[in-house]
DNA sequence: CTTTATCCCATGCGATCCCATGTCAGCCCG
DNA sequence: CGGGCTGACATGGGATCGCATGGGATAAAG
């Protein structure tokens, strides 16, 4: 497994410390890590995105793509490197959270992690919660739009969830 | 055999283990099984979707035609990626099913397997017993558009191979 | 010397592995 | 043609290991 699948939930102790789930720990040493955990603040989200090596080399990626003095490039990089936070991960595999990045994300008491393939995000569990709700039904309408170019074989009933 | 046919039902112990029904082991195996089933409720159903890398690859292909930081990535990843749940298959073929997952499909004493060639789906025995005699009449009317066009195969008895 | 961050160890629960049992079906041998 | 044998598979239980979590010790900073 090299991606960031499924989510989980787990607490933050009195100390700010949080346990990385151990199977994105996995991935993130299968993806060249050094050490370190890419941290920052989702553009437009109430949570936090991070990731390792590939995902860092993701952002380079999309600033390379952008004229070199360019305001969009500018205003890109303040936004991704700018507030990019190395987070150190210790022996036991857990992180603490600095005090601007917890503020962003609301977060408190647990961290969601969710897992998007090249990275992944930490909301408030709470939050996530009523953001997935979201996303599941804004999904239904779109598995229509695929079902309807890309159905296949099978019954003539809905039954199967094809997605 | 490389797809998933047909239904079986099978016992979930003490520990919330299943076996996995020899037949469908073989396809993950097939399916260049990388040590992991992938799961996650269905969209539409009360119901668990599954299969193996095949599965994982069309997901991946979905996310892959939308740009990096649109709207729809980041929702049609939360409601992929963050609902699959990657079940590792012991060494007796058995799986363990996480709660959030049993709950979406109401998943208590039993579990009944069901192939659907690219995926197989996972319900409550009861539950499918009364969406298959839906499906069943469903297909009746299918079966008379078929067969005003081309006739086939068999007659009504349907019956498919019970355990 | 006080305070804050890092490291290391202890613990408990849950997940995973391994072995034993029971059942059924197919096969070989009589 | 029939009966016992063997192997595959579902199932159950016990033992073990890993992981999340909490607390104290140690080192660095003010």
């Amino acid at each position: 497994m090299d991606r960031f699948v499924s989510t989980f939930t787990n607490k933050i102790d009195s100390k700010g410390r949080v346990s990385i789930p151990a199977s994105f720990r996995a991935v993130l040493e299968r993806d060249g890590y050094a050490g370190g955990l890419y941290c920052y603040p989702s553009l437009d989200a109430p949570a936090l995105d991070a990731g390792g090596e590939r995902l860092a080399k993701k952002i380079d990626g999309l600033l390379a793509g952008l004229p070199d003095y360019s305001d969009e490039r500018d205003e890109l990089s303040v936004a991704l490197y700018g507030d990019v936070q190395v987070l150190t991960i210790d022996g036991d595999g857990r992180i603490v959270l600095p005090e601007g990045l917890r503020a962003h994300a609301a977060l408190d008491a647990a961290v969601t992690f969710v897992g998007l393939g090249d990275k992944f995000q930490m909301w408030e569990p709470a939050r996530f919660e009523k953001r997935r709700a979201e996303a599941r039904s804004k999904v239904q309408v779109t598995r229509k739009l695929f079902a309807a170019g890309s159905r296949t074989s099978d019954d003539g009933g809905d039954e199967g969830a094809r997605e």
